[in-house]
DNA sequence: CCGTTTATTCACCACATGATGAATAAACGC
DNA sequence: GCGTTTATTCATCATGTGGTGAATAAACGG
């Protein structure tokens, strides 16, 4: 009875189960659910079923799993690959479709928590805006014709859509846009991208 | 010398400096900056030059300080309210104008602690979902002609704009689109969003 | 079969967080 | 002037956090 029940086995289990990637995977749906600061290291231990230190024998610390939960399998110049070959006045399709699919592949997850990690904080929204105006936007709006200025309003325009999409789609996925096909997608929001790409601003 | 640095004075202070309203708008600034898991009381009792024990004495807690801060001081349905009386065919210029004046208001920094906190957890993004949909579209889409299914998709457009302006002109700032002047936000995106609202949606 | 590596657990640390309750002092009402 | 209210500070709690170092046990390599 008074048998103090035996402390929990130590050392190396017997069964095959690899940890590491159980840890992995809970963190990447955890991080994409609740973003950075909303993740704690023994939450993923617990609901993962394995002891927190565990998670810093496989990974140096919450950093660096968050950087390898998030790890975007491709990245932005690749996925925007040929867009700049493109006549700017059939870009517009391109451009949408090269998001969807990115979006809809096995990023999504990484995807939508690196959103939800970014526009949490100031600091990192710094980050973020960097990024799109410097990667993305500037490949995106290559050989657009027009005043600098201009262009670069017409980027932000895109992004505004874009951001948009992404946001209104996946993350706080509104149906019925949540649920239509890449097909309908482009069909429906195309038009005003390339409006905001080509297209006259001022005159309605 | 040996002289003990003598206790900070307790007690009420002389001035008549209003620490309750100190707080709050530290508190707002800071969730704005932050968002809501990102602050500490203890942050904002820090640069409120204030003992954190005074948080709690004027407010019950963290959740009640937090909804002072984000207190929204128009409701939806005012700030929309005459859009659903207007013409389809001319109701983009409206629904614009009034996003844009109210974030452009006193509630500027509420709505955007309000984004931060709610886009960062998974919860509260369904809370956002229903209120967008509920509150928001149905009276922005009232009296669109066409089947229910397509004004749904139609609603689900204009919001994916509408939220990707509001995210890029007052969370990430993408400039120049961040200081562009009303009038000119209005001329460049209102013929999207009425396309999106009365326009042909399959035929680009 | 023995030594090394690796996986697992436990016992801690220092620190920050949200919160409470008592002590003190000024302001206020009478 | 005195009692009450209110503002302010301090000491303290329980909890959760990221992180470290050692102990243990299984797997692996020779």
């Amino acid at each position: 009875m008074s048998g103090s029940l035996q402390p929990l086995r130590r050392g190396r289990r017997s069964g095959g189960e690899d940890s590491r990637e159980l840890i992995l995977g809970t963190a990447r749906r955890l991080f994409a659910e609740h973003g950075f600061d909303g993740t704690s290291l023994r939450q993923v231990a617990r609901e993962a079923q394995v002891d927190p230190a565990m998670v810093h024998h496989f990974f140096k610390g919450k950093d660096e799993l968050f950087a390898l939960s998030v790890e975007l399998p491709a990245d932005p110049e690749q996925v925007l690959a040929g867009v700049e070959t493109l006549d700017p006045g059939e870009r517009a399709e391109a451009i949408i479709r090269a998001v969807l699919r990115l979006w809809e592949g096995p990023a999504q997850h990484g995807l939508v928590a690196f959103v939800r990690g970014t526009i949490g904080s100031t600091a990192k929204t710094a980050l973020l805006r960097e990024m799109v105006a410097r990667t993305i936007l500037s490949r995106v709006m290559a050989g657009v014709p027009g005043p600098a200025g201009e262009v670069r309003m017409r980027g932000d325009l895109v992004a505004s859509q874009m951001v948009g999409l992404m946001l209104v789609r996946y993350v706080v996925r509104l149906d019925p846009l949540a649920s239509a096909t890449q097909d309908e997608v482009v069909r429906m929001v195309a038009p005003n991208v390339q409006r905001y790409l080509t297209g006259e601003l001022d005159n309605p």
